[in-house]
DNA sequence: AGCCCTCGAGTTCC
DNA sequence: CTCGAGGGCT
């Protein structure tokens, strides 16, 4: 490299900057030695530390001097890029905190439980096991025929990052498991450190002048995410089993209540922790709470609750699940320990959807485990309601042990005015919180709808904290999930003005996102690897990735898996929008605004434009056609005085809507209505834009139906029917009716109403069948209820 | 008409 | 995690 000649004081620093480069190589590596190998640092980390930054400035001064055996690819930059990502098979779930963390807590969710499984006063209590929450990192442990083969962190809960050879160092996670082993068994369960191992570890870490572990939970997650697997190794983590993922093959039988498993867990040589009980009902579970916060401060290692879980499996599955978490399990945890410090600013923020939240700025204050400086205050009217001023001294927790929050001001320790300036009555130095009213970052107007608690900067996407906001929405791990794309990045790319829309995201590239600060060839090259990557990201994604005011993840899904494409979701008008689950009118209001609006128009076409595909479309889902009737679209079209009932009536005389937007003396065709109800509709009628807008329904209803899969599949003979169950039936215990039922398309709900379509009633019925007879809701008895399942079975096969 | 449950949106700290 | 609000059921 040296055939060139360079100007002689050019050649001079490139060959002094190359030897130097050389020797802090050899130096950082024997230190690493030192530390990894021998476990005696042989220098503090501030010395190593600047070896380290000044050979990774020379690098980045002569990038010919960089190779790939450096100490600086190694363990810099982010280290995270190099755990390869794990699918799991079953994902891991998180679990629902019942936010009740007096006793109550307990019989919340055994009453929440009862009610799901469909089981009154009179039914035995269900059985429950109690265990510990311990304070920690979740991960996921594959052994295959009986051998420790993949260790993952959980990740977003369906996919974790590999970390098997951090893993492996644990001392507590057996490699090889004893005894009769499954083919397969996913261990579920907690890294953790002692409240001892820390505080020895922290130190001898101090004595050697190195940096010490904040509490045992970072400690653990810390140790555990190290690309370097001897960090691990060197610190005293352990580990406890407290469920499972995939299972193949159990020998013999395989458990059926959660508490025979964690038995088998721990025959197999897996530590399951002692402190675990079988129990009978809500006071049970509520004893156990309260016996375990006595035993606390004893154990050897920090809990921040416990969990309760319904002990047969089979129920489990029969309850099954909310979005993100079993409806089966809960974590009821103890009351977050307060400290108090001074709030030293209230600021202002701007969320995604202009929204202002003021933010309490305090004085550093350890609490929970960390240190704590910001408190959000919600809205305007929280912070009146707890009076926070500047200079408040305030009490502060860790809300469910993680979100800072002020719980009340100590208004006796309040600053005020010094009694001369104010002679009479002290006055406080600082007045009342008001919310500014213009935003603090673009000025604009803010407004406060009539009702509502959030006050809105009313400025739009023109704000650039709500676009850079709506940029990190679409960029987000839940939405389009394009890697490496933050907020620094974000902020620069919009004062760039190279990106004012997520559109633009895609007309990114290199050579232009190189100029970018801290910003080389390689990040440039996987930014926008992951922004191309982006492009086929699933429908429901792409539609939550568009920022629709009330519609998040999981309205996102629905609307994808009901229409099947982004193209219908455009087109559809608001009373077919309300007629799919879990959107109504305010909703479907929200998403014809949305789509209406010509810059998201414009934007979302050049979003097609750009490539971007999402990968899933599919035609709707042919259950559609039971939800489009006309009756239901007649009361979802906000006509006046036309109630549900009323407007099956006008199904009946209209059963088209065309028909009805263009019909010929109408108040004579609609004389079977009640006066009132017809004269509102003639009226409604006489407005062009609403015949309009019918016929436009009309037609789109039409081609989405014509749009639904030809042979409408599999159909489940009871979907769309409810049951309700009650009394004892002569075979089939309650929970595998309502699995039968469920399985099948029906849904089982816990009392009888006008909404029900069936009882299925067993001996000793009580009061619901009463109701049922009282409503005339058709009552089935067991046979009735299997030839049901079968009869309409063979129909639709 | 009113309650209950779930979802959406904003936020913290590492 | 918490709060508010929307949707669905009583």
């Amino acid at each position: 490299m040296n055939q060139k000649t360079p100007p002689p004081s050019q050649a001079d620093s490139a060959s002094v900057a190359q030897q130097r480069v050389a020797d802090l190589r050899a130096e950082i590596a024997a230190h690493d030695r030192a530390y990894y190998e021998l476990d005696a640092p042989s220098v503090s980390d501030e010395v190593y530390d600047a070896l380290f930054r000044e050979l990774q400035a020379l690098e980045a001064a002569y990038p010919e001097l960089q190779t790939p055996d450096s100490p600086t690819c190694r363990v810099g930059g982010r280290p995270l890029a190099a755990f390869t990502p794990v699918a799991h098979r079953v994902p891991m779930l998180s679990i629902q905190t019942e936010t009740d963390t007096s006793a109550n807590g307990a019989w919340n969710f055994d009453a929440r439980v009862r009610k799901e499984l469909g089981l009154d006063a009179a039914d035995a209590p269900v059985e429950y096991v109690a265990e510990l929450k311990f304070d920690g990192l979740a991960v996921s442990l594959r052994y295959e025929q009986g051998v420790l083969m993949q260790g993952a962190t959980r990740g977003d809960g369906s996919t974790g990052e590999d970390v098997t050879q951090n893993l492996r160092t644990v001392r507590d996670i057996p490699l090889v498991l004893t005894g009769l082993a499954p083919a397969v068994l996913e261990v579920r369960g907690e890294v953790y450190m002692t409240r001892d191992d820390l505080a020895r570890y922290n130190a001898q870490a101090a004595a050697r002048g190195e940096k010490t572990l904040v509490n045992p939970r970072n400690a653990a997650a810390g140790s555990i995410r190290q690309l370097d697997p001897s960090v691990a190794a060197s610190r005293p983590l352990r580990f406890f089993a407290y469920g499972v993922g995939e299972v193949e093959g159990w020998p013999g039988a395989a458990p059926t209540t959660h508490a025979a498993l964690l038995d088998a867990l721990s025959e197999l040589g897996l530590p399951v922790c002692e402190h675990r009980a079988v129990l009978v009902g809500a006071r049970a579970l509520a004893d156990f709470h309260a016996r375990i916060a006595a035993l606390r401060p004893s154990l050897p290692f920090d809990i921040d609750g416990v969990v309760y879980k319904v002990n047969r499996l089979d129920l489990q599955a029969a309850l099954g699940f909310r979005a993100r978490e079993p409806r089966w399990a809960v974590a009821h945890k103890y009351a977050a320990q307060e400290a108090h410090t001074r709030v030293e600013a209230i600021d202002v923020q701007v969320g995604r959807t202009g929204a202002l939240t003021p933010v309490a700025r305090l004085q550093p204050v350890f609490v929970g485990g960390v240190t704590v400086t910001n408190a959000t205050l919600h809205n305007e009217d929280e912070v009146r309601r707890k009076d926070v001023r500047v200079g408040d001294l305030v009490s502060v927790r860790r809300a469910g042990d993680v979100i800072p929050e002020i719980v009340a001001v100590l208004l006796e320790a309040r600053p005020m005015r010094p009694a001369a300036a104010a002679p009479g009555a002290a006055e406080p130095l600082y007045p009342p919180f008001t919310l500014p009213d213009r935003c603090p970052e673009c000025g604009s107007h803010v407004v406060r709808e009539e009702g509502e608690a959030v006050a809105r900067c009313s400025g739009g996407l023109v704000c650039p904290a709500q676009r850079k906001a709506a940029l990190l929405h679409f960029a987000g791990r839940r939405a389009m999930d394009i890697e490496g794309l933050g907020e620094r990045l974000v902020e620069q790319l919009v004062a760039q003005g190279w990106v004012r829309t997520a559109a633009d995201l895609y007309a990114l590239d290199v050579p232009q996102l190189m100029r970018l600060e801290r910003m080389g060839e390689k990040s440039a090259t996987n930014l926008v690897a992951a922004i191309t990557a982006s492009k086929t990201r699933s429908l429901a994604r792409f539609i939550f990735a568009l920022g629709i005011r009330h519609v998040g993840e999981s309205t996102a899904k629905t609307l994808a898996d009901w229409l099947g494409s982004l193209a219908w979701l455009r087109r559809a008008p608001r009373p077919i929008l309300a007629v799919l689950p879990d959107v109504g009118q305010v909703v479907g209001q929200a998403i014809v605004d949305f789509f209406a609006e010509p810059h998201n128009a414009s934007v979302i076409d050049a979003l097609l434009a750009a490539g971007v595909r999402p990968s899933d479309e599919h035609p709707p889902r042919a259950e559609l056609a039971e939800r489009l009737t006309w009756a239901r679209l007649y009361a979802a079209l906000g006509i006046p005085r036309l109630s549900e009932t009323r407007a099956e009536e006008l199904a009946a005389l209209f059963a088209d809507g065309a028909e009805l937007a263009d019909a010929t003396a109408l108040a004579a065709r609609l004389a079977p209505l009640p006066q009132p109800v017809s004269a509102a509709l003639v009226d409604w009628l006489a407005d062009s834009k609403h015949r309009e807008a019918l016929r436009q329904l009309a037609s789109t209803r039409a081609a989405i139906l014509a749009a639904l899969p030809a042979a409408a599949l599999p159909r489940l003979p009871l979907a769309g029917l409810t049951f309700v169950l009650t009394g004892t039936l002569p075979h089939l215990k309650r929970d595998a009716a309502r699995a039968l039922i469920e399985a099948a398309g029906g849904k089982v709900s816990g009392s009888v109403s006008r909404q029900t379509d069936y009882v299925v009633a067993g001996s000793e019925a009580g009061t619901k069948l009463d109701k049922a007879r009282e409503l005339g809701v058709p009552v089935l008895d067991e046979a009735a209820l299997l030839a049901m399942l079968d009869h309409n079975k063979e129909k639709t096969a």
